[in-house]
DNA sequence: TTGTAAGCGTTATCAC
DNA sequence: GTGATAACGCTTACAA
């Protein structure tokens, strides 16, 4: 594989190397139509294509940028991924892909390999922990951006969704069609901001609105668990906000085992459409949020960055879009 | 970031960069301690970390393989790319993520510029016409797996679900709780080998059991159009055998437009377990893949080859397991 | 036990 | 218009 270099290049068409590397980088402008004729045709005929580790080393830019998230498994990841994969390509970069687990430790290791790698950007979802070394990318101006989650004492600009928008959307929903049990289920808020802004929204909403608060949170073991406790106890409410997928998951696997019936003996609003939400028996209302449209203007923003370009150290907040469908009673406006 | 070298720490601990690079690279053997004590604190002071980059073009190691599958957003292609990412990262090396959507150009690109970055090795869910390229890239020994599909005369090794026996699971699973009237829905055949499979299994096992055929083969919409016509006209058969999740969502959504019942109106199996399988109403029936196996193996041969193993250039072919759930109507043997 | 120097494949400066 | 030559940051004979 591509053992030829720019230097048998040069030989076999007998010119320095200067030349070539002149030929590559489009510098045309005054050469002889003849030397380029013979550099192109020794490139067809030896089949060369440059080394871009080389040329990386001396230009100090490797055209890759490091995505690291939670877990590519979660479709939301995916999503972003996705839509950062597509701007790079545009740019011409590539993407090295890693899987935190959520785990400061595994986080803190990607990233010090991807500086090693000289990657020219990165996109995290950020864990927690990892604050100083954050912050010592940002003081350096090096190129990274945060999504879904952000950390207060970090100046990397971030990309999420409104939470608190997105259940008040859906509790005011529920609110509207008549419910006043409204219960939320979620995994644990501990370190994760969205998770937490979530919780916090749905309990200020229950205080203002005189609710009484009903809370699963827990890992999803634990929710399944706990779930099953209430409809045993009959204390299931009329109606549950499921923070994400993955909990959404474990409330339909309840609903399944207890063959309760959604919605007559329980209404569903879930934050993060998911793929199945539209043919679900019965289809899942659903606060989605708009991932690509997240991940785009993340992008947009760290090629901006990469590129020079000055650029606000905000948080951008994406507002979530109410998709009306089957797993809400109406019990009518009172 | 990183702007102090190897000169730097070699300069400040009054040693050479040779013996700095010893102490890096661990060939602590013969070292005074004083020397290497200078050179850890010089490091530790000046927070210095080895660019990776010019470690690479010495050693012509880079540390990273390429994946390049049609679209990270399928769930096969994401649980793929997971199982190869934890091995990598087993392995210290790290994986560019790549999405050719099934185009063969694009996947060309691809393929180059990952090689130009001098990427230790590639896993690929090929597309077709790149056979020249991929053949040459055998020939060099260049380590390379397939996943999910092969091409006939390229010496690459590929790993890859069973087809033929997942299909005959579905039929026969079918046949024995008293169906005969069985169709299949797939995405266009073409030139994609494990559908092509899957289809002339199915017509294979048509004719065997005297079973009539019922297909229903084309682009996602067309499969929608055409179950709706089915639908319509009263042509649809007792049970339907789905090649893949995609094409299952298409027939769910005919199944919910329809206000059709699973089981009762239709049987339902599908290749491919998906997430919703389980607690979906029904639960869905379903011959699952062993993705994850699957990954894991291929990159497990991969590596091999990286660190210079021998290796059979065959077709791993696993086995599919069936998942008895509620989607198929037992009419009784007969 | 440590240092000198060449080389990996490029690009860039500056001559000619 | 084209070519020496140094440099990017590291490794590795080979020397000392």
């Amino acid at each position: 594989m591509s053992k030829v270099t720019i230097n048998d290049i040069a030989k076999n068409a007998n010119v320095s190397k200067t030349t070539v590397s002149h030929y590559l980088n489009g510098r045309y402008k005054a050469m002889s139509i003849e030397t380029k004729e013979r550099i192109s045709s020794a490139i067809e005929v030896m089949d060369y294509s440059p080394n871009v580790v080389a040329k990386s080393l001396k230009n100090k830019k490797t055209m890759t940028i490091g995505i690291i998230v939670a877990n590519i498994l979660h479709s939301f990841s995916t999503q972003i991924i996705r839509s950062i994969e597509d701007y790079a390509h545009e740019e011409k970069y590539h993407v090295i892909v890693c899987n935190s687990d959520n785990d400061p430790v595994k986080e803190k290791n990607y990233i010090q390999m991807l500086l090693a790698k000289q990657v020219d950007g990165m996109v995290v979802i950020p864990t927690w922990n990892n604050d100083a070394l954050f912050s010592r990318l940002a003081e350096d101006k090096y190129p990274a951006v945060f999504i879904d989650r952000f950390i207060e004492t970090v100046k990397i600009p971030s990309f999420m969704l409104d939470n608190t928008v997105a259940i008040k959307t859906a509790f005011v929903h529920l609110m509207d069609k008549g419910h006043r049990e409204i219960g939320f289920v979620s995994q644990p808020a501990a370190e994760i901001p969205p998770r937490k802004e979530r919780q916090d929204e749905y309990k200020a909403l229950c205080v203002q609105h005189g609710v009484e608060k009903f809370i699963v949170a827990g890992e999803l073991k634990a929710i399944e668990r706990n779930l099953d406790q209430a409809v045993k106890k009959d204390k299931l409410p009329e109606s549950l906000i499921v923070a994400n997928d993955l909990a959404l998951f474990e409330v339909l696997k309840a609903v399944k085992a207890h063959d309760l019936k959604i919605p007559r003996d329980l209404s569903v609003i879930s934050i993060d459409d998911v793929d199945f939400a539209e043919f679900f028996n019965p289809a899942i209302t659903v606060v989605a949020q708009p991932s690509f449209k997240i991940g785009t203007e993340a992008a947009h923003t760290l090629f901006g960055i990469i590129n020079g370009e000055e650029y606000e150290i905000e948080t951008h907040r994406f507002k979530p879009e109410l998709i009306e469908r089957e797993s809400v009673t109406d019990y009518g406006n009172e």
